[in-house]
DNA sequence: CCCCTTTGACCTGGA
DNA sequence: TTCCAGGTCAAAGGG
């Protein structure tokens, strides 16, 4: 499935279409951000301060809409704070007032905060376990879209995103004066959300060949931010998406300059590939992938260090969030460790499945086509997205998931059962059910007619259960203090897919406050599983809740202010209307 | 010797 | 039924 759906920024034409309106998609919103952080930092070299590369046009769009989150609008304020970890120093606090933080607050504790977007979007991904940090970016690319001029779009977005480098070290002081700002990006970004990690491991990829392993230090720093470079290099070797992967073919496809790169889970039984497709010049322009990983993700590489290639597929695919590519919006962003085989579906499922039934003409989702079968499909929409002159330089990251039942983020498991175009809506609506036993609990989620990007979610009923444990959701409470915490909190957060849906959502009870067993509104989703907001890494949010539900509630009260509804009627409403 | 990549051939499914 | 393209297999070679 062309995973292109999106090309542009989600977040961007949300504000534009609704400047006033709460914009959660995390998608449009990263990808806004980076673009703008691409464009800023290309425009002007001697921007003189990280807080204006890294958090100038994001804060200024962020702003906008976050305008609540500090003075109380209806307006949810995503502030982008450093991990607790990490080092935070004055600069960090405001460079460019971007990143004021709230008195009363520690930057450990905004750390912990669950409201930071950017840091929801950071779902780890459901096949490699990692934390995706180019979701953003690369889930327009990678999101489904078989609109030519969605392509030109994304296109653009993709070239003005290749040449943004988030990685501070590697980039030259006059771009990255604020180290300890950047430091506080890069480090629990990089882990907690990803989402920078992304943008900077596309950076790295587009200013040097996949071989250098740039992508691959990046992504070692992410992982070790507070490792010396020296320590960084050394892991680069091993340093990967944590999984072991077999490159078991490799072809030209057709359309397409780039030759594709066929790789394997070497983990036995584990159905888990890849797809990657690397332009002449050695940079990945897509990753596709299909499956989900049903083992934990090795401590250690078993493998000896792969080719610079394969690493700087791994190191990107660290970087975007196949879930955000794809919009998986209904990946469950359960532990990949713990995810069953083929269990990680999703609406992400339906997501290509919608897509493909757009460019098929079909509006019928399939969930029992033949993985090879759909595998090919979406290595077909791959490649119309790749073929012509694309110039893409980040890569594209789609999951194919194979399974029609799991978690999703709101933390409640769904079965698919069925799918329909509805009238006044050209795109597909797939239909959920809880599976828990005698819960009346649907939902159903649809792309939003005037942006396919935005994803909308009704909720029917209340779940008359609690959340169900998410697999591999041991450490949802670990606290991000640790790395194998992040992961455990990245494998459990909300898929980008939910983020992106956040924007439109619809919730179907819009003036009740989020209970526990409730049913989750979209806003919901965004805590996904206990540790979410850990990965959240919003500022200005007080502590994080230690209950899905409550995280939940916390969320919107915090995000959107969910108890202030007439904002977020507002918000969904200038959506929905 | 092990593991991984390479690569040509083969298989499969859609048009 | 045939052709084509994508996906996979598996032998060969390299580190």
């Amino acid at each position: 499935m062309a995973s292109s759906t999106g090309g542009g920024s989600l977040l961007e034409a949300s504000a534009n279409s609704h400047p006033s309106s709460f914009t959660f998609s995390t998608a449009p919103f990263m990808t806004t951000s980076y673009s703008d952080l691409l464009t800023a930092a290309e425009d002007d070299p001697s921007s003189s301060s990280t807080a204006a590369v890294a958090a100038g046009p994001l804060s200024d769009r962020t702003a906008q809409r976050t305008t609540a989150f500090s003075g109380g609008g209806g307006v949810p304020k995503f502030k982008s704070i450093p991990p607790p970890s990490l080092p935070l120093s004055p600069p960090f606090a405001s460079p460019s007032s971007y990143f004021a933080i709230p008195p009363g607050l520690s930057p450990a504790e905004l750390l912990d905060s669950p409201v930071l977007l950017s840091t929801s979007h950071i779902l780890p991904s459901p096949t490699t376990g990692t934390f995706p940090a180019a979701q953003a970016f690369n889930w327009k690319t990678s999101s489904t879209t078989t609109n030519s001029d969605h392509q030109q779009s994304v296109k653009q977005e993709d070239k003005s995103h290749s040449d943004f480098s988030f990685l501070p070290q590697p980039r030259p002081p006059t771009t990255f004066q604020s180290s300890n700002l950047h430091q506080a990006f890069k480090g629990q970004q990089q882990q907690a959300w990803g989402f920078e990690e992304a943008p900077k491991q596309l950076g790295e990829f587009s200013s040097s060949s996949l071989g250098k392993s740039s992508g691959v230090k990046a992504e070692c720093q992410s992982d070790h931010h507070n490792q010396p470079p020296s320590q960084l290099v050394r892991d680069q070797g091993k340093s990967d998406d944590g999984y072991n992967w077999r490159k078991y073919g490799q072809k030209q496809v057709k359309g397409s300059e780039n030759p594709r790169s066929y790789y394997k889970c070497t983990y036995p039984n584990c159905p888990t590939k890849k797809k990657v497709e690397r332009s002449i010049d050695g940079q990945i322009t897509e990753i596709v992938y299909k499956g989900s990983h049903n083992h934990a993700k090795p401590l250690h590489s078993t493998r000896r260090s792969s080719s610079s290639a394969n690493n700087a597929s791994q190191a990107i695919q660290r970087v975007a969030n196949p879930e955000f590519q794809d919009l998986s919006f209904g990946v469950a962003q359960t532990d990949s460790a713990a995810t069953p085989d083929n269990s990680s579906i999703s609406v992400g499922d339906d997501e290509f499945d919608s897509q493909k039934s757009k460019s098929g003409g079909g509006d019928e989702v399939d969930g029992d086509e033949p993985e090879a079968k759909r595998w090919r499909k979406e290595g077909e929409n791959e490649g119309m997205s790749a073929a012509g002159s694309r110039t893409v330089r980040e890569p594209r990251v789609v999951v194919q998931t194979t399974s029609d039942i799991d978690i999703l983020d709101d933390g409640y498991r769904w079965r698919k059962y069925g799918q329909k175009v509805v009238k006044g809506n050209p795109n597909p609506r797939s239909y959920y059910k809880c599976t828990n036993p005698g819960c009346p609990v649907r939902k159903h989620v649809e792309r939003a007619s005037h942006d396919v990007r935005a994803v909308i979610t009704t909720y029917e009923g209340k779940h008359n259960h609690d959340v169900p444990a998410a697999r591999g959701s041991g450490g949802h409470s670990h606290s991000m203090s640790s790395m194998s915490s992040l992961d455990n909190n990245a494998r459990n957060a909300p898929s980008a897919a939910a983020l992106r849906a956040l924007p439109v959502t619809h919730n179907s009870q819009p003036n009740s406050v989020l209970q526990r067993g409730q049913s989750p509104s979209t806003l919901e989703m965004l805590h996904g599983p206990v540790g979410f907001s850990n990965s959240m890494g919003l500022t200005n949010m007080p502590t994080t809740t230690t209950t899905p539900t409550q995280q939940s509630d916390y969320y919107v009260n915090g995000l959107s202010r969910a108890k202030e509804e007439p904002c977020r009627d507002d918000f969904f409403d200038s959506f929905l209307c």
